[in-house]
DNA sequence: AAAGCGGGGCT
DNA sequence: AGCCCAGCTTT
């Protein structure tokens, strides 16, 4: 849960999951959409999928029992460098450096590295070092301190080294560069697509699929929906919704609009509303139903829950 | 090596 | 509204 996403954020998730699942038994017995739906909402859902994997290729492979090496950990779904490194390092004590964005700004600052933080080739030079500094004896809480005093004294914007152990050792202090470390990566641009969607409510029941587990909120469930990288107009998306879903009816409505920011894309949800006039390729699932248990997107849940969004007030009476 | 994958907080 | 934050997988 912890991987991009702050210690704050996660908790709640963090407690509803551990209730639902307090061991690597039950987690692994579960369906893969139960283990979604418990992430709705925190985002990166490669994560909860590869969680799910994980748990039970660890009770295949490994009878049920966490590995204690490296290696091992590294080659089970979701776990890379970093969290192979930390778990075998803080539950089992192999000296294995642990970098993530907090020890990867402390190492750049304490090197005064112009090397991009982001690149392969930065990993590779804090690996060569910190492998070269790490105590043997004690190379969880020396990878634990590193990652507090990156996550609380060495910050992001206002690093405090008055009251940071290592400032002795650090050249970017000691040149009074402290900020201009880590030095980042150059970031793309973000591009914006459409998603046309169509909604409508029948006797309780809306249309949703499920979509596919890559790209974006895979696994979860959505209403039909057009992707192009540009606005459609109505004609065009009647065409399409026919032809994808077999989505046809009358009293198409443009409903409203709302905005999705990802990391590297921005997603326009443009929302029409519709009377069907036959069955189409999607199902067909109780409203409610769909709320208690399904995992849905950001999209569907809203309008699953007949709640306003966008610049529209309401959805038409045979809607909801 | 680069692209793809969320959502929250701060300004 | 725009910027910052941040690990793993796939291509």
């Amino acid at each position: 849960m912890l991987q991009q996403t702050t210690v704050k954020q996660a908790i709640p998730y963090y407690l509803r999951f551990v209730e639902r699942f307090p061991d690597l038994a039950s987690l692994a017995a579960a369906p893969q959409e139960e283990v979604l739906r418990l992430w709705q909402g925190l985002g990166y859902y490669s994560r909860a999928r590869n969680l799910s994997a994980c748990a039970k290729e660890l009770m295949s492979r490994f009878g049920g029992h966490f590995p204690e090496t490296y290696e091992e950990w590294l080659s089970l779904p979701g776990v890379g460098p970093y969290t192979a490194a930390a778990v075998v390092s803080l539950a089992f004590n192999k000296a294995v450096p642990a970098i993530d964005a907090n020890v990867a700004r402390v190492v750049s600052r304490l090197m005064a590295l112009k090397t991009p933080v982001g690149s392969p080739q930065f990993r590779r030079q804090a690996t060569q070092w910190l492998k070269k500094i790490i105590p043997p004896e004690a190379p969880g809480r020396f990878n634990e301190a590193l990652i507090d005093t990156g996550a609380l004294v060495c910050l992001p914007r206002e690093p405090q080294c008055d009251r940071c152990l290592l400032q002795p050792f650090c050249k970017a202090s000691q040149m009074g560069q402290q900020k201009e470390f880590p030095v980042k990566d150059l970031r793309p641009e973000k591009k914006s697509v459409w998603f046309h969607y169509a909604f409508f409510e029948w006797e309780g029941r809306i249309p949703l699929w499920k979509r596919p587990e890559r790209g974006i909120w895979g696994g979860f469930y959505d209403l039909p929906c057009i992707e192009a990288n540009k606005p459609l107009a109505l004609e065009e998306l009647r065409t399409a919704f026919s032809k994808v879903y077999e989505l046809e009816g009358k009293n198409w409505k443009r409903l409203g609009k709302s905005m999705e920011t990802l990391t590297h894309r921005r997603v326009h949800c443009v929302f029409y509303s519709l009377m069907p006039e036959r069955y189409g390729r999607y199902e067909l699932v109780d409203r409610k139903e769909a709320l208690r248990s399904w995992p849905l997107t950001k999209s569907a849940l809203r309008c699953a829950k007949g709640e306003n969004f966008g610049n529209f007030k309401s959805l038409p009476k045979f809607a909801i």
